[in-house]
DNA sequence: CATTTATCCTGTAAGC
DNA sequence: TGCTTACAGGATAAAT
């Protein structure tokens, strides 16, 4: 479950319910999900067993669960990276039950309690050993901290947006300036902020910017309070459970349906090969202005 | 170099 | 009722 609430979402149910446990085996059924495990499944599988989970950690969209030896009593070192891509959901289940059709990868545990599944229908999602990485995996090092992390540098982030020549939309989704934030988030925070997606960066003062930055924190806080969006079953906890923003959206898939601030019909345009959901009324399509070589091209 | 696009998958819903 | 097409919450290598 894609963005940052929802993995958040994830992250406590698997402190909840794995963290202290011994990973007993792993049974990889799908060589797709560790594609981005260099060394192959069967490394994959032989470097998690015996191994205890210390906890759960994220970044973004990105979680990891840092593993240490058992018996050595030792702090955690390594790590199990994970992302769930578009379909990826943990979830826990009885050992005697059987496998749904999507589970991609299985942990058992010593204390034969319920087992970790990882089930993923569109396979965009995998899952990395990533040794050294208890902290913070070397994999991710290029993605940003998130709003919601101390170590969030908002001055420096709107410094970065604002000197940029593309759509804000796009720096709100590029993981390498901030993480977190998926094509749902950008567009409520953008409506909040009464800003089009399309205007670039660079066009945003820096009030504009912070007005942004706040509808950011604030709706993904909110969609975090709910248990986060969620339209259909692809998208829960580690027990299966749906959240509930998906109710409090103002814009994101509704098309046609009135804004709740001004009563205009929300409108859907392409982005990227995707949607981008805006008002009409409060987020007016910024003015084009011709470019410099569109001026000299012109004038000629 | 910054920025955009094409691609990896499966399933569902809409359109003909 | 099929069959075809568009679309889905992401990340990234390749192209511009």
């Amino acid at each position: 479950m894609p963005e940052l609430p929802e993995v958040e979402v994830v992250r406590r149910g698997l402190e909840r319910h794995v963290a202290g446990r011994t990973i007993r085996a792993a049974q990889v059924l799908h060589p797709r999900a560790v594609r981005r495990h260099q060394p192959g499944a069967e490394d994959f599988a032989a470097a998690v067993r015996g191994q205890v989970i210390a906890g759960a950690r994220r970044r973004g969209k990105y979680l990891w669960l840092p593993l240490a030896s058992a018996g050595a009593a030792g702090v955690a070192e390594d790590a199990l990276l994970v992302h769930l891509g578009m379909s990826g959901q943990l979830l826990l289940g009885e050992p005697d039950r059987p496998l749904s059709a999507h589970v991609r990868v299985r942990f058992e545990f010593t204390d034969l309690g319920p087992d970790l599944r990882f089930t993923d229908q569109r396979t965009f999602g995998h899952l990395v050993y990533a040794r050294g990485g208890a902290v913070l995996p070397a994999l991710i090092s290029h993605i940003a901290p998130d709003p919601l992390e101390p170590t969030f540098d908002e001055a420096a982030v709107i410094a970065k947006l604002r000197a940029r020549h593309g759509t804000v939309k796009a720096a709100l989704l590029d993981q390498s300036l901030v993480s977190g934030i998926g094509n749902i988030y950008a567009d409520e925070a953008l409506w909040r902020a009464k800003i089009h997606w399309a205007r670039p960066g660079s066009s945003l003062t820096r009030p504009a910017a912070a007005r942004l930055f706040a509808g950011v924190r604030e709706v993904l806080a909110e969609a975090l309070a709910a248990g986060g969006t969620s339209f259909d079953s692809l998208y829960v906890n580690v027990n299966g459970e749906s959240g509930y923003f998906s109710r409090s959206l103002a814009v994101y898939g509704r098309e046609g349906k009135p804004c709740p601030r001004c009563g205009a019909p929300v409108r859907r345009e392409k982005f990227a090969n995707r949607s981008a959901y805006s008002c009409p009324v409060c987020q007016p399509r910024p003015r084009v202005r011709a470019s410099v070589r569109d001026l000299r091209h012109h004038s000629t």
